[in-house]
DNA sequence: AAGTGGTCTAGACCACCGG
DNA sequence: CGGTGGTCTAGACCACTTG
């Protein structure tokens, strides 16, 4: 309503930039085209190379930019909107590793036990249209599972230790959704520099007596839109 | 930084920059605490305050920081989860406005329509602790609540369109996060600058013969968590 | 080699907060 | 008033991609 015309203070010029960019590429761009190279577009707008930055890091944060190295700065593609639920499929995912550790701090809150506690992990990637979209780490107090045989090859024991975990008598399950950036491992999986903003997801499964399992999973934030469909109520966006 | 001598490519000094302040705050300092000021910082490292600075956004979006102009820089509280679940407590809501409208391409697509539709819509901010942490529009079609009286002040309409929301048959509801900045008019809401990170929710309602509503929300990044189903045992086979 | 985005610097000025 | 973070500049060099 009444947006007072008064501004106290003007806004940045990053921020108008920002705004002018936004209806330059909605109006006149399409996807996968490619922007003015970063110092012709500052030249253009009379501002800093800095400053065009810092606008255009705003857009890449909206997921409305990809800039690749060496190459130039594109209109994105819209984000994929990946399956939060369970799913079946698991050719989407690709195990990277499995272990048996003590439990750090923030692991152990998630599932309830102390700081300490030896639990089984496993890591995976999930791909989405080739690329990897995704990573989750699953952790499960060794208490829950106490049978994983230990003498099997790497791969074939992440792949036990996800079949009993799906045995599991899960009840329900809790998820928590906030921003993160990559650290040096999630960003080798994802195969992206360190510090790329990721959506965390923290998945607790619940049974009768208390958490069973718990994982913590990250996104790329830039091309990743998290749903959380109820099975039935699927919306068929796809026109 | 005596770092490892042999990097292919050595990482960027604000990322070391950043696992090297993650540790000292983690060890050294409590929430409320003031860092020392950006100069005095970026004197100490031995980088530029660009540099630093490019540091310190990264903790600023990882919710470790906060950072107060004219104040300093302080050590975060953890964010708050914020159930995003059926709530009953409207008292946590403040309406805003509501109006009706035709509907704007996104909208359209959000509840299937075409876009132009006759839309209804209140807008709310969402407050905890005081502050707030969230803006919400809630969007539903004049054709499927026509009866929505229109002599009424606006706070009285917007209460008799949440009423009447409540009253809808739903089957069902879908819902997406993604990351986005906050405009102009979320940014005056949620009484922040604009471009600050925010998670954005999409909900759409869905009854029998499709979708009846659609909602979306805005959260402060930087403050919250967003929580699905906390109560532990709020399953919901898909059956 | 040429062109792109990514990083980094040194310095300046501003808006805000407190005493 | 002095101190803080926020913005902006002009320039430099690096890493990556392509021809």
């Amino acid at each position: 309503m009444g947006t007072t015309a008064t501004e106290s203070v003007p806004e940045p010029k990053y921020w108008q930039l920002r705004t002018v960019l936004v209806r330059t590429i909605e109006q006149e761009f399409h996807t996968g085209e490619v922007l003015p190279n970063e110092r012709d577009l500052a030249a253009r707008f009379g501002v800093a190379r800095a400053t065009l930055r810092q606008a255009l890091d705003q857009l890449e944060l909206e997921g409305r930019l990809v800039r690749r190295r060496g190459i130039g700065t594109l209109i994105a593609a819209p984000r994929m909107g990946v399956p939060v639920a369970e799913a079946s499929a698991r050719d989407t995912w690709r195990i990277v590793d499995c272990g048996t550790v003590p439990a750090t701090a923030g692991v152990a809150a998630a599932l309830g036990v102390e700081a300490g506690v030896e639990v089984h992990s496993v890591r995976r990637v999930r791909m989405m249209a080739g690329t990897a979209v995704g990573t989750e780490t699953l952790y499960v107090p060794v208490e829950i599972m106490p049978h994983v045989p230990g003498f099997l090859a790497e791969s074939s024991r992440a792949r036990a230790m996800l079949k009993q975990f799906q045995a599991l008598p899960i009840e329900g399950e809790s998820r928590a959704v906030e921003l993160g950036v990559a650290e040096e491992e999630q960003a080798r999986l994802l195969e992206r520099p360190p510090g790329i903003p990721v959506l965390v997801l923290t998945t607790r499964y619940a049974g009768e007596d208390g958490i069973l399992a718990a994982a913590v999973s990250t996104y790329r934030a830039d091309n990743c839109k998290l749903t959380f469909g109820e099975a039935g109520v699927e919306v068929r966006a796809a026109s």
